[in-house]
DNA sequence: CGGAAGATCCACT
DNA sequence: GTGGATCTTCCGA
C-alpha cells in the first residue's frame, strides 16, 4: 500500500492531539543525550505548538551552570525527582523558562528549551508576545523566555508531566546529525570550568535561535 | 533578615 | 553595544 499523502491542517491536527507523544524513557537518559535528541521536537500547548530549534543541556550536581548543582532546593526540587517532567523557573524578575527533566532522580539534571519555530497558532503566539509592532521574522519564539510567553508558560506548569496533559512534547521532524550545531551555553560565565562545556545544542543555519548564534 | 545575583529581553545610542 | 526593568531565590550573618 502506498504512503498516503495528508493535507497541511491534518498533519497540524495530528501534531496537536498529541498522538505521536514521547516515551518516558525518552528522558531517562543523560541531559546531553536528551538535549541534543529534543532538536526537531513539538511543544504542543493547547492550539498552540512549536518546533524546538535550540536546547542546553544542564547535568545537574556536577554541573556548576546548574541551578541544582549544590542539591535540591525548593525552586530546584524537580529536577531531582523523576525524568520527563517540566521544571519551570522564573528568572531576572519577568521571564518564565521551561525544562524537561533528565536522567535518574537524583542526579539534577534537566534541557533548558531556549527557542523554537511556531507550527501552529503562530497568531496566538503574537497575541501571546504582546509586542506592540509584529517581532521580527524568527523573533516570536527565539529565546527561553519569548518561547514561554508565546506559548503561554508559566509556573503552573513546574511539575508537570511532559509526556500528557496540555503540555507536551511529540515527535517531529527529525534532525540529522549534520544539521545539530553545538557551542557553550548562554549566560552562564560564573560557571568556572562549565561555562565552556558545548552543551548548546541548535539547528544550524535556523532563523529562530536566538543570539548569539552558534 | 538583608543583599546580591540571576539559564533574559527590550529600547535606546 | 549598553543599561534598565523587575522580583524570586539563595546564601551568609
Amino acid at each position: 500500500m502506498a504512503a498516503a499523502r495528508i493535507s497541511i491542517s491534518d498533519a497540524i491536527a495530528q501534531i496537536l492531539s498529541g498522538s505521536v507523544l514521547l516515551a518516558r524513557d525518552f528522558y531517562a537518559r543523560t541531559a546531553t543525550e536528551v538535549a541534543r535528541d529534543c532538536l526537531g521536537k513539538i511543544l504542543v500547548h493547547g492550539s498552540v505548538a512549536g518546533r524546538i530549534v535550540e536546547v542546553e543541556a544542564y547535568l545537574g550536581v556536577n554541573d556548576r551552570a546548574a541551578h541544582s548543582w549544590r542539591g535540591p532546593t525548593n525552586r530546584t526540587r524537580v529536577t531531582f525527582g523523576p525524568p520527563g517532567h517540566a521544571y519551570v523557573y522564573f528568572i531576572y524578575g519577568m521571564h518564565w523558562c521551561l525544562n524537561a527533566v533528565t536522567g535518574d532522580p537524583g542526579e539534577g539534571g534537566a534541557v533548558l528549551l531556549r527557542a523554537g519555530a511556531p507550527v501552529a497558532g503562530e497568531e496566538a503566539m503574537r497575541a501571546n508576545r504582546r509586542r506592540p509592532a509584529p517581532p521580527r521574522p524568527g523573533d516570536l519564539a527565539g529565546g527561553p523566555g519569548k518561547l514561554c510567553q508565546a506559548l503561554a508558560v508559566d509556573r503552573s506548569f513546574d511539575g508537570c508531566r511532559l509526556d500528557e496533559g496540555s503540555l507536551r512534547l511529540t515527535v517531529g521532524e527529525p534532525v540529522p546529525p549534520g544539521a545539530v550545531a553545538a557551542g557553550p551555553r548562554i549566560g552562564v560565565a560564573y560557571a568556572g570550568e562549565a561555562a565552556a562545556w558545548p552543551l548548546r545544542f541548535a539547528i544550524g543555519g535556523c532563523l529562530h535561535v536566538s543570539r548569539p548564534r552558534i
